[in-house]
RNA sequence: GGGUCCGUGGCGGAAUCGGCAGACGCGGCGGAUUUAAAAUCCGCUCCCCGGAUACGGGGGUGAGGGUUCGAGUCCCUCCGGACCCA
């Protein structure tokens, strides 16, 4: 930056408002404020609360405090959320907005690795440095909320709410959580009993469906019968937070679990290690039981519909079928039906079902091995089923090449009563509904390039709309159409028919019929528009005469000559036997009857099923934290007592991962913590001496910030997470506006709504839903240079040659200006606090609030800083005398800017209520031209009441040139305190009005009119109007159309 | 491949319900101030044609079509881009 303004000069008139005095204000007001303590917003039940004031709880997400510090995203929605709390609280409201600190995560621990600093000295400095970034902004924020999830007394709650979860578990007859002492009750009555399975089921269900090959028979089981290790196990299985044995990518060179998006070709991102597939225990969060109340509550709250739509679609529920398919050639075992089961969304594809296939740790491979039938290769399947249990879920579902191996058994499909084989494929998992499917190669990409490459059979039974035209056509059209050498132009007219009047297949005879009687008159119109596109249609599917039209579709396999699957919704086709036809019916149609017609074989049923799993909780990290929860010798977990909490971390003195095959957690480093007795660790119900071992795992960075909103509205309470009044008082209703980037819109956004509905299930938070209005704001991108190969420069080696024209310096090139997102490589990050010493913090805010619309993504571009600058600096100029620091007012209003002051504070007030704060911004820029304007021109200037007022709307925007404005004027008491100025309605019309007088929709003339004129009054001016006349000669006036206000249009002719 | 959203001057962007397209800012051009420059202030600035004053005409919101007295805004097709999911 070389032609940097000299704003930082002390050159100019003595109290002109530049860098030096910008920082100087704020500052000055910065420490008042916090001397004064004005941020800070008392609870009900405390002095200085105001029950009468509306609430008002606006919320910004949780921050990571990062070493690199703020950047200029994290100020964007901090402004503007800033800049609607000092509104609110100018209009009578009592505002919460409190700041905290997401601060456990990786960083800090790979820090520590790094110089040996804990990471909890590193993680203070990196929240002090955030925190004095956003003091600078001059954010109103009550500091005295301020939490930080590593403190112990924050953990210790989310230590309790982990308990509360362990504690409860799902009862669907009730649709919510309740407390694991409910169920036991229940299970002692007898109103719940256990089947042999050691499943939970109501004491009076009977099963319809019969017995899968995973499953055992059915039988209520009394839970008295059962002993007491059987009962503390079906007791466990049943909690919300539960262990199971997860398989996770294990890098034993960097001794931790990694997330799948860290994994890279088997490798580890970072360090390139070699990653495995390792059974852990975990623990896991049953966030699955609440998926239909999460999806379905999504209704009840006001979110951006992306956001929305990827919450539901991340829960992605789906209707389809439970389906058993009868097994032949197979001697299971005693104990196992010869059934399979697999779960299907598509079940009206049952039809093209033309084999199966289980997933390779499937049981039904394990029994084949102990019984290999004669079809089947043992040593084959023995190696592949060993083979998969090597490769990631993540890489058998994308891996392009399908692999897999014949069981040598056969099923039957139901439908059509084939005989179909059984296969083994890792691209099914068994995480995943049955862990077997039925296999529709025509309907599904990876069955069908599995089929493909196995020669498996493909059969067509959906057509899209007009391939269900054309098989209907190739079976039915009539010999006069299909003789000639024109059945493709007569099957192009029936084509154009069908599409035309988009007629579903019942038409499809009518129409057919309709083209046949003007047989003769068909001719071949190759060449023009659509008949080209249905021509090549034809061609491409290799259709070059009548005969190899007809067996294409008769041997139903359009789809395998087209080379891919059809996925997509159509229409049923080639789905009939003696009992069922789909033929025609619609995908939804399809479905609905095919599921009637399985349930009423009792080979099925209609099922609900979810994409969402359970939420894996367990990491193997040291910053997190730990878990409430100890194991005695035999294994068996047991809380610590609510009174013991937290359970805080234990000092480390390295914290390098060990190297090993064998997973541990870094906390199992600390032996003296670890290994413990059951007195000590606060474990109820066990004698005190009981040796117990500490869970070692740590929670996940998610876990903090499922609930800090609720402990903002009662920070300071070691009685409870949150006090009760307090929860009721700000979170009744949810939060009123939470505002942060769309990056967070599944994860966070959803783990944070399932901890709020068990806490409101088990009764301690009042509403079910805790954000009732999300709003995201736009990134903060920034310009970069792009070469003619799209390879991209750094803005440093690029100068500006002319007007909007770029060059590379080094080469001379042209670039070509494009937006991309700020990063390092590209030199274009730009740093908040180097743009503060520029201009003031003042400054920043209102660029960044005007740069555009706040959800929009835009670029930042440091050259338009200035403009906003110079408006702080005329808005000083309008009010002060630059020489003297004096006000420069007169004593009596001046009409017209009297006017253009209401306008200013209606707008503005409008648009913060609106958060569209750039118009906001771009009211009061008018209102300073204007009085500029008229200083300039007739030596008007505002009085000292209007400079106030004009000082209280600059305000939320401005804080710090408000306050100073409004103190240099004569305020009373701080601008934050006082009130948003009144506006009179009356004001903002003005007596007469300009309206546009159109002919045929053009504008072709202006015209002067009162502004409360009725719409024939209007009509009689205009036309009265001699220009009009002369406009109108000569034509017949058929219409006047008359908006008020705006315009009138002379329909003539 | 699927979902969500978006295409308006040289640039960022305005434009309630379908009613005067381009508010406001940047940049650019011209002027004032200055020894000079910076800073600051004032004026002009969608494109084209004619008149050269305060005017008149034509075109124009990614492309093409449609609905309407009237479309940046609504509908259809296409092209391009962003984000998310796969």
């Amino acid at each position: 930056m070389t032609d940097r303004p000299e704003n930082q000069a002390d050159a100019g008139p003595a109290c002109r408002y530049n860098a030096a005095m910008a920082n100087a204000i704020e500052e000055k007001w910065q420490k008042l404020w916090a001397e004064q303590g004005v941020f800070r917003q008392p609870n009900p039940g405390e002095g200085g609360f105001d029950s009468g004031k509306p609430k008002f709880y606006c919320l910004d997400m949780f921050p990571y405090p990062s070493g690199s510090g703020l950047h200029v995203g994290h100020p964007e929605g901090y402004t503007a959320t800033d800049i609607l709390c000092r509104y609110k609280r100018m209009t009578g409201h009592s505002v919460l907005h409190p700041m905290g600190w997401d601060a456990f995560g990786l960083p800090a621990e790979q820090h520590a690795i790094r110089t040996g600093e804990h990471p909890a000295s590193f993680t203070r400095k990196t929240i002090d440095n955030f925190r004095r970034q956003l003091q600078r902004f001059g954010f109103s924020y009550d500091w005295s909320r301020e939490v930080a999830t590593i403190d112990p007394e924050y953990y210790r709650w989310t230590q309790w709410i982990f308990l509360q979860i362990y504690n409860a578990w799902y009862d669907p007859s009730a649709d919510k959580a309740r407390p694991i002492s409910a169920l036991i009750k229940e299970l002692e009555n007898g109103t719940l009993g256990v089947n042999h399975a050691g499943e939970v089921v109501r004491a009076d269900s009977r099963s319809r469906v019969a017995p899968a090959v995973t499953g055992s028979p059915v039988g209520v089981l009394l839970w008295h019968r059962l002993t007491a290790p059987e009962r503390r196990e079906v007791i466990d299985s049943m909690r919300l937070a539960y262990i199971e044995e997860k398989t996770v990518n294990w890098c034993p060179k960097l001794g931790t679990a990694l997330a799948n998006e860290e994994v890279i070709d088997g490798r580890s991102e970072r360090g390139g290690f070699p990653v495995f597939q390792k059974p852990l225990r975990q623990w896991l969060f049953r966030i699955t039981a609440f998926a239909d109340r999460l999806l379905r509550d999504l209704e009840k709250v006001d979110w951006p519909a992306s956001t929305k739509a990827q919450q539901a679609e991340w829960i992605g529920r789906s209707e389809g079928a439970e389906i058993d398919f009868e097994v032949e050639g197979w001697k299971g075992g005693e104990e196992a039906p010869p059934f399979l089961r697999v779960f299907t969304t598509r079940p009206d594809t049952l039809f093209g079902a033309t084999y199966m296939v289980v997933a390779p740790e499937h049981p039904l491979v394990e029994s084949v091995l102990e019984h290999p039938p004669r079809a089947c290769d043992p040593l084959a399947l023995r190696q592949y089923a060993e083979k998969a249990q090597k490769k990631s879920e993540q890489d058998r579902k994308l891996d392009k090449k399908k692999t897999g191996v014949f069981t040598g058994v056969y099923a039957i499909n139901p439908a059509t009563g084939e005989k179909i084989p059984v296969w083994t494929s890792d691209y099914v998992v068994m995480g995943y509904g049955t862990g077997a499917i039925m296999a529709v190669p025509a309907h599904d990409e990876r069955d069908f390039e599995f089929a493909s490459k196995f020669g498996l059979p493909i059969v067509d039974v959906v057509y899209d709309h007009a391939r269900a035209a054309m098989a209907h056509f190739a079976a039915r059209a009539p010999r006069p159409l299909t003789q000639s050498n024109k059945w493709d132009a007569a099957l192009i007219e029936f084509l154009q028919q069908v599409v035309n009047e988009d007629a579903t297949p019942e038409r499809f005879t009518e129409l057919l019929d309709a083209v046949a009687a003007r047989a003769d008159r068909i001719v071949r119109r190759e060449g023009d528009g659509p008949h080209t596109v249905w021509f090549e249609t034809l061609r491409s599917m290799g259709c070059n005469d009548w005969e190899s039209f007809r067996t294409l579709f008769a041997e139903r396999a359009a789809h395998r000559a087209s080379a891919g699957a059809y996925s997509r919704p159509g229409y049923a086709w080639n789905s009939t036997n003696a009992a069922v036809s789909l033929d025609g019916l619609s995908t939804e149609d399809a479905k609905a009857k095919i599921i009637g017609w399985i349930e009423s074989q009792e080979i099925g049923r209609g099922k609900v099923q979810y994409k969402l799993r359970d939420w894996l909780f367990s990491r193997q990290r040291y910053w997190g934290e730990p878990f409430p929860i100890v194991f005695d010798e035999d294994g068996d977990h047991h809380p610590v007592g609510e009174d013991s909490l937290p359970v805080e971390l234990p000092p480390l003195t390295d914290y390098e991962p060990e190297e090993s095959d064998e997973p541990r957690p870094l906390l199992a480093k600390a032996g003296g913590w670890l290994q413990t007795t059951a007195g000590e660790a606060g474990v109820k119900g066990l004698d005190p001496e009981t040796p117990v071992t500490r869970e070692a795992n740590t929670m996940p960075g998610l876990a903090g910030s499922c609930w800090y909103y609720l402990r903002y509205c009662d920070p300071k309470n070691n009685e409870r997470f949150v006090g009760k009044e307090a929860e009721q008082y700000w979170l009744g209703d949810g939060v009123d506006l939470y505002i942060g980037g769309a990056e967070h819109a599944v994860l966070h956004l959803l783990y944070a709504r399932f901890w709020h509905k068990a806490l409101y299930d088990l009764g301690h938070v009042s509403s079910e839903e805790p954000f009732r209005k999300l709003f995201h704001q736009g990134l903060i991108t920034s310009f970069a240079f792009q070469r003619a190969d799209k390879s991209l420069v750094p803005t440093d080696e690029v100068e500006e040659v002319r007007e909007g024209e770029f060059s590379e310096k080094a080469t001379g090139e042209p670039v070509k200006q494009i937006v991309a997102k700020m990063s390092k490589s590209l030199k274009n990050v730009v740093n908040p606090d180097d743009v503060i010493a520029e201009f003031g913090a003042d400054t920043f805010r209102l660029y960044e609030m005007y740069m555009g619309p706040l959800e929009a993504s835009k670029p930042w571009n440091t050259r338009d800083i200035g403009g906003l600058f110079r408006f702080c600096q005329r808005a000083w100029r309008m009010l002060i005398d630059e020489e003297s620091g004096q006000p420069a007012t007169q004593e009596s209003p001046d009409d017209e800017v009297e006017k253009r002051l209401h306008r200013a504070i209606a707008k503005v007030g409008e648009d913060i209520e609106k958060l569209s704060f750039n118009t906001a911004i771009a009211a009061m820029i008018e209102f300073v031209n204007f009085a500029s304007a008229a200083r300039e021109k007739s030596g008007v200037l505002l009085t000292p009441d209007q400079g106030r007022r004009f000082a209280l709307i600059l305000a939320p925007f401005a804080p710090h040139l408000g306050e100073e404005l409004w103190s240099r004027l004569g305020g009373g008491g701080l601008a934050y305190r006082a009130l948003w100025p009144e506006h009179d309605e009356a004001l903002l019309v003005d007596d007469a009005v300009e309206i546009a007088v159109q002919v045929m929709g053009k504008v072709r003339h202006r015209m002067t009119v009162p502004a409360d004129a009725g719409a024939s009054q209007v009509e009689t001016l205009v036309m009265a109007d001699s220009r009009v006349k002369e406009l109108i000669e000569g034509k017949t006036v058929q219409k006047v159309i008359v908006v008020p206000g705006r315009m009138v249009n002379i329909v003539a002719k």
